[in-house]
DNA sequence: AAGTTAACTGAACGAGCGTTCAGATCAAGC
DNA sequence: GCTTGATCTGAACGCTCGTTCAGTTAACTT
């Protein structure tokens, strides 16, 4: 039986991703085989080479694709306002985003040692740039004297660490929705640097 | 060839725990083999069966130990002061702690999910406890009114993911020491839980 | 109706996996 | 100097791994 009624490339593609995105998140990119990602999916094994040269390619376009989201979700959520505005902006959108998809987040962070050395450069270079929109905020924020800022670059990883951390241990139907987390970070983060 | 010269159980057990440490925080539990271990040390690996039961129990002793350390070097190092000293001494012993020792915090946060469910939850409890310091502190300074905190519980939350966040970025010899590192992110704290 | 081709199966490849264990080796106790 | 017991080797167990590929199937084209 080859080929069943329905199934074609352009569904069993994402399919793929889809099934080896959860089992990664799950169990870890070294944890999981490719016969499991299969079999997810109802394939044999040999089918998933259709889609992808190999297993490393595999988890690389699931970090890619992460990143590339976060950016242009960013880039179409920025106000161009002040920058408290930007700040506050930046704080409930990164928080929305990471919380919305939970086991991206959780492969991005933990399996870029999986990575080849060239893979992990671009993942490394779309992350920086990432952090940077948020330390020009920053640097933009302390130039016209509304945040008080020792280290642009330093507040900007703190921030970002805080910020992630939050998809370790929210839970859907915890104590908090994600907007009251939401709020409680932004008057966190508006402290710590105000002027 | 066994037991060459000078090789007793009490000098093989830390270098297999040490090999193992190193191994899983460059490469990942699962994608680090038994034999790997046992080339590092320079044994066959039947041999490390001597001193672990399986690879799981390896895995758990080095996070367990790991825990233990940090409750106990705390309860040596926190003073019986007020709930501001006390919380500059947290932040301090924290980040010292932490960047202390990368590997075992890196192994601690990413192959909690290569547990089995039973010794998950032991660290979980150990990792538990020692958040409770930390709130117990912001509950205290807020009790005093010297802090302004809406949720302690997020708070604690929030504080830990940046503090521990300096291991993902902290190179030595680096811009930044530890000590600069600890003072940058005190000031930030301070501010952001003061009243 | 015949031909083409994308999509998939089924089986195989060599390699490495965690774990076990009989036997070899050596330090220490008598 | 003989025995004992801790320590380690060397080899094997059954199994799974990532990857390849000849062959089969079914949807589409003509």
């Amino acid at each position: 039986m080859a080929r069943t009624q329905g199934s074609h490339s352009e569904i069993t593609g994402p399919r793929i991703h889809a099934a080896a995105q959860r089992l990664f998140a799950r169990h870890g990119f070294a944890a999981v085989s490719m016969r499991q990602i299969a079999a997810d999916v109802g394939l044999q094994v040999g089918a998933l080479y259709n889609y992808t040269p190999d297993k490393q390619a595999l988890l690389f376009s699931l970090l890619e694709g992460h990143m590339l989201d976060l950016m242009t979700a960013w880039e179409a959520a920025a106000p161009s306002s002040g920058p408290l505005a930007r700040l506050e902006a930046f704080v409930r959108f990164h928080i929305a985003f990471h919380l919305a998809r939970p086991e991206a987040v959780f492969i991005a962070y933990m399996e870029l040692r999986n990575l080849t050395e060239e893979n992990f450069a671009k993942i490394g270079r779309l992350r920086h740039d990432y952090e940077q929109r948020l330390e020009q905020i920053l640097r933009d924020g302390r130039a016209e004297g509304r945040f008080d800022i020792a280290d642009t670059k330093l507040t900007t990883l703190a921030l970002i660490a805080m910020l992630t951390g939050v998809t370790t241990w929210y839970r859907d139907g915890g104590r908090l929705g994600p907007e009251a987390v939401a709020d409680h970070y932004w008057s966190m983060v508006l402290k710590a640097v105000s002027a």
